[in-house]
DNA sequence: GCCTCTTTTGAGAGTTACTGTCATTTGACA
DNA sequence: TGTCAAATGACAGTAACTCTCAAAAGAGGC
């Protein structure tokens, strides 16, 4: 169960940046309800891929996760979390937060988005492909994205407060983040969209780019 | 009932543009539904305020405007739609579609939206006022902001498919409209957030021309 | 290995937003 | 006034949550 790399790590295997965080020395407990939480993930997006999210119900799920109503609600406090939680956002904020403090934040957003997705999709790709076509195609999931709490848009506000050492945010950096927040969101919808023909790196340069220019051209 | 105006107008006298579309002659059947919809709205405004807008159901509102919970479903789909719902879709890009063809699109907005902010505040501040608070304070009102079927970032992309002349947006009117939308959402919210205190003209003018310079300076 | 404490889980009852159906009422129109 | 279509209300049902409380399971000291 903890068969993980007996004899060296290969030199040069890209290592997954979620994964790693799971690799961390961890009680019993929480190696179980880390096991339920992708249990429970993986049956609900069966479910889905079967039968449709709305037409899918939570105690379906519970059942083919084998555990009860109750305890699903403690794992993810709302359906929608199923599709539109996940273990990106410090490792996000991380990389923005290491780019040069003199840096116009659009271009640092550009550089570290490109990266990390890069090496997110060698590794989970299908899956990531998975919930971001769920979200182009439940409306419920498209809103829940812009939900008050995990939000881009927060994730890029807090970065841009903190960078600027300040307390609270201005209302440019307000604008900044929303805008860029609703961009970036389309660029990954519109990469699930075309089931992932688009290079996303490409996606993501043509939209800074066109933030960048002031929407020139349009 | 329909006393608006029985001498003659004044001159000068600014006109809704909402209220307007209202005073076209309508039967009776169309009349009573338009005043139950106000009066659902009203009630409706009303408990939320007394009791907050997640303490208030459906049944509640529906007893307060004298209409049973099966007629209220009928009027408004969602309790959400109490909230975001209203008639200014139509008049919006009326005036998008009214500015010069070739006009950078953030011009057109910017200039189109303080036009008819101006307009729309001698008329229905205070309502506006009360239901964008409520959104900047309800999680799920925020989200059902960018909900499928009538969120700013639909409006602006027909209006931008509709002046290219083409069948179907491309990548950048996709962005564009995302960004536009939400930075505009953003620029209403911090309006309402501090109960119309700072002039929205020039919010509205702050948020252009961020996204105009490229975002310089953040 | 056993005992105790804390965390996690499950069972069950309740609330509310929403859906669908069908009979009744009401306005439109000749 | 009579006929038809649209609007309404009553009712039954579903599913996503919420709350409470007792049982089970892992953590840690002995």
């Amino acid at each position: 169960m903890k068969s993980e790399q007996p004899t060296a790590a290969l030199p040069d295997a890209p290592t997954n940046p979620v994964q790693a965080r799971l690799e961390a020395p961890l009680s019993l407990r929480e190696r179980k309800k880390l096991k339920t939480r992708q249990t429970v993930r993986r049956e609900a997006y069966r479910l889905f891929a079967e039968q449709g999210y709305e037409n899918t119900t939570l105690e379906q799920i519970a059942a083919a996760a084998e555990i009860s109503p109750s305890t699903l609600f403690r794992y993810f406090a709302t359906k929608e979390d199923l599709v539109l939680t996940d273990e990106y956002d410090p490792v996000i904020t991380a990389a923005l937060l290491d780019r040069p403090a003199g840096e116009p934040f659009l271009r640092s957003c550009r550089e570290a988005l490109i990266g990390l997705i890069r090496a997110l999709l060698q590794h989970e790709r299908q899956e990531l492909l998975t919930r971001m076509r769920l979200v182009t195609e439940v409306p419920a999931l498209r809103a829940g994205l812009f939900r008050a709490g995990n939000s881009p848009q927060e994730l890029y506000l807090s970065v841009l407060t903190r960078r600027a050492g300040v307390e609270h945010p201005t209302y440019e950096m307000r604008v900044t983040a929303a805008a860029i927040g609703a961009a970036t969101v389309e660029a990954v919808l519109q990469w699930a969209a075309q089931d992932g023909r688009e290079d996303i790196a490409d996606l993501v340069d043509r939209t800074f780019a066109l933030l960048e220019s002031g929407f020139a051209g349009v």
